[in-house]
Formats: C-alpha cells, sequence, structure tokens
DNA sequence: ACCTGAACACCGTTCAAGT
DNA sequence: ACCTGAACACCGTTCAAGT
C-alpha cells in the first residue's frame, strides 16, 4: 500500500519532469522541433517508458495543455480574492486570463493547437476528464460571480433564466481578444489598436452590453486594472517587463 | 507574352486543384493524414512539383487558410448588400462568419491552426501577404460599416477617434464565439447554452454595451438574423440541413 | 510489473539527372 | 525552364526481450 503510493508518486513526478522538458524543447527550438524522440533523449528514460505515461503525441500536447489550465486555474483562485465591485471581481478574471497568455506564450499556442476534434480524438479518455474539469471549475468560478452580481440586482435581468449565456459572452470576449492580439497574422487593423487596454475595453464592452453597473462612464476601470495588477501580480510583472 | 500568361494560368489552376485535393485527403482521412507524400500520390504530379507550388507543408497550410479567406471574403461581399438598418447589417457580417465555419468546418479548423508565429514564420512572403491583404479587406468592410453609422450618430461617440477598437472588439466576439462553440473540449458550460443563437446573442451585447441603436430589448433581431439567412443564404443552408 | 531499444513503415525536404 | 523520383535523415509507434 505505502509502496504503491510512494511508486505512484514518482511516476506523476515523472510525467511532471517530462512535461517541463517538453516546455523546454519547444522554447528552445521550436514548435515542431517538440517530437517523442527528442523528447525521449532529453530525458533520461526510454522511448517505452515515454509512450507509458503519453499514449501519443497528441496525448504529449493535451497534458501540456493540462498543464496551462492548472496555472490558470491557481491564477484565478489567487484573483478571486481580490476586493472590489463585482464589475472589478469579473475584470480581474479577464485581466488573469491576459496575464497567463503572456506569462505562459508557449502554453497558450498549445491550447490553440490543442482545441481541435482531430486531437481530442487522439487523447487518452482520462487526459481529456482532466481538461474539461479544470476548464469548468474556471468557469463556474466566473458563473459564481455572475450569480451573486445577478442577485443583488447590478446586471440586466435580460438574461437571468441563462447565467451561462452570460459566462459564455465574458468567456469569448476575453477569449477572442487575446487570441487574435497575440496569433493573428500582422494585419494592418492590429496596428492600430491600443495591445496594452484592448482587453479591459473590450471587457467593458460588454459588461456595460449587460447593463452591469456601475457603467466604464461611471467608474475608473483603468484604475482598477492597474490596482489588480499591483495588488495580485507585482511578482509576475516586474518577472515580466524583466524579460523583455 | 501570351504563351506566360497561359502558363502562368495553368499554374494557378493546378495550385486549386492541389488545394481541392488537400481538402479531400482532411475530410475523408482526418487531419493528422494530410502529407506531402500523400497529396503527391493523389495528384498527377511529382513532389518537386507539389514543392514547387508550397514551399513546405506550412506553406501548404497557409494557402488551405488563403482558400478559406477567400470564401468568406466573398461571402462578406453579398452579405454587405443585405437592406437592414445599421446594427442589422453589422449582425449580417457576424451570421456570416458563423456560416463560414458550418458550411467550411475543415478550412475553419485549418486556419485555427495556422494562426501561430511558428507557422507564419516556416510560410512564402508572398503566402502571408495575401492572407492579410485578404483579411484586411474584411476588417475595412466592417469598418466602413461602423464608420457610417457613427457619422450618423447611431451608437456611443465614446470610440469615436478609435474606430478599429470597434471593429476590433466586434470581431474578437466572433471569432471567440465561434472558435469555443466548434471546438473546445465538451465543456458541461457549453452544454446549457443555445448553439443556434449563441452568436447573435454575443453580437447583441457587444452592439448593445457601444449604445448601438436601436437596442436589442427595442428591435426584434432575431427576426433579422432569420431574414438574412433566407434572404442571403438560402442554397447553402438547403445544402447543410440536408447533410446532417 | 515495468522498462528497454531495435525495428518498421512513413514523412518532409533536397537535388542530380532528365526532358 | 520545368519536372522527376531516388535518396536521406528523421519521426511515431510497437513489441519481443530483459530486469
Amino acid at each position: 500500500m505505502t509502496t504503491q503510493t510512494r511508486k505512484a508518486r514518482e511516476v506523476a513526478e515523472r510525467e511532471e519532469l517530462l512535461i517541463d522538458l517538453a516546455i523546454e524543447i519547444i522554447e528552445q527550438h521550436g514548435f515542431a522541433q517538440l517530437t517523442m524522440d527528442k523528447l525521449t533523449a532529453r530525458s533520461e528514460y526510454s522511448k517505452g517508458t515515454v509512450y507509458n505515461h503519453f499514449s501519443s503525441k497528441e496525448d504529449l500536447w493535451c497534458a501540456l495543455c493540462a498543464r496551462g489550465l492548472r496555472i490558470q486555474r491557481s491564477m484565478f483562485g489567487k484573483l478571486a480574492q481580490f476586493q472590489g465591485n463585482s464589475r472589478e471581481a469579473i475584470l480581474a478574471l479577464s485581466f488573469g486570463y491576459e496575464l497567463f497568455t503572456l506569462c505562459y506564450p508557449t502554453l497558450t499556442m498549445v491550447s490553440l493547437r490543442v482545441m481541435s476534434p482531430a486531437v481530442f480524438e487522439k487523447a487518452s479518455p482520462a487526459r481529456i476528464k482532466v481538461l474539461s474539469e479544470t476548464e469548468d471549475e474556471m468557469v463556474q468560478m466566473l458563473k459564481g460571480m455572475i450569480e451573486v452580481a445577478m442577485d443583488k440586482g447590478e446586471l440586466s435581468r435580460r438574461y437571468q433564466d441563462n447565467l451561462y449565456q452570460i459566462t459564455f459572452a465574458i468567456w469569448a470576449m476575453s477569449f477572442g481578444s487575446v487570441t487574435i492580439m497575440r496569433n493573428s497574422t500582422p494585419a494592418p487593423c492590429l496596428e492600430r489598436i491600443d495591445h496594452d487596454s484592448a482587453v479591459l475595453t473590450n471587457a467593458s464592452i460588454v459588461l456595460d452590453g449587460l447593463q452591469w453597473q456601475p457603467y466604464s462612464w461611471e467608474f475608473d476601470y483603468h484604475a482598477s486594472w492597474q490596482r489588480i495588477a499591483k495588488e495580485m501580480f507585482a511578482d509576475e510583472l516586474a518577472q515580466l517587463s524583466q524579460r523583455s
């Protein structure tokens, strides 16, 4: 029994190590260079053992994606403690998602690539389960905030019976804004927008559309955005500005 | 001179043929099965000739993506002629983007996969140029509609000096909504929203947030959505419902 | 029970030889 | 000038043999 749990722990640790190595390979040599061969060579294990962890290359991608979601979830957990009005609480989550993509560009690119039925089909069912559960936890966190605000009457009751609709709108806008900004072809349109505030602006448009009080013209949400950064992620942001 | 243009035309036709074959391969055998080997085998040309068209596999992907953007552009061109108020005109474009993803799921998946610096770096500069120019044409079409409505005072003047910001917000919401709905891991949240109207609802929230008149509670935009479908894409939609 | 690495079929890319 | 296809280095996956 104790040997079994020790063994299981060792296996889990080895998996984390392999994921670390995979990220290293991508960051040093680019996405296309992540191969099972190279991952094996960089580790101290054999191909068979690597395949014991990841049933296929797609499964390895999903494992990287799961790592990313786990990091996102822990950032969200931290941000949920932010003190502010209900709109600021939502903004904190949008901020968190953007910060994640800035701090972990590799993992962000992986998630984008993984998002396709073709990949999910080749990944192990256990892996898929972890992915959707982690994602769902974050969705529930967002939905919880919306629920509280709805009960207090701080936004339009039009979507009252369909809180998932609101959750989806906020989520889609964050995801869409960040993804286009970071990954799209260099379009002239994108050069004309302020990248530092685009996510905040777009989130504000959505929240105004939901009649979420106080409106963007009644409150200084730029100040909130900076406060979130300073109070929640001083360390991460210092590291980030040092890097570039 | 005439021989040269004839030759150029033949080369262009051959390229379209190769792209057709590539789409066939993906649709019949899945994404991972699209290889230069198989594309060559299915065509009546040799590997060298295929590489004469597509400088690398990434370049082939970008060519597929360019085909998709060309189709989108022609749909947008048709939709720009839709008769209605300025908000309905914007909805028509959102409708067009969703319809494209429904009619061409393969090309949609390709565009998602192509969206990454790693791919752009390996594609030929000429291809990248076509991609961003086609995309920009569509952005300009959207921006033109916003401009007209702004001049008529049909939406908030808050973003007057930054029309690209509004363009980006509408674009990001459409892209984000459709991408998450069609490609994300099967999240419980997504099962609870009405897939048929989610894009319309999310676009409406954004337009309400921009104070674009008439508001969603003052006008029957569900009716508009159906009118767009019926008047613009009766054929495509009939084909689509037949397929499933 | 878990690990190893040789073996296999296939893939992306190149380029000397051909027309 | 354009096309061909053999050749090469590498990749994903499997599985008989080993510990």
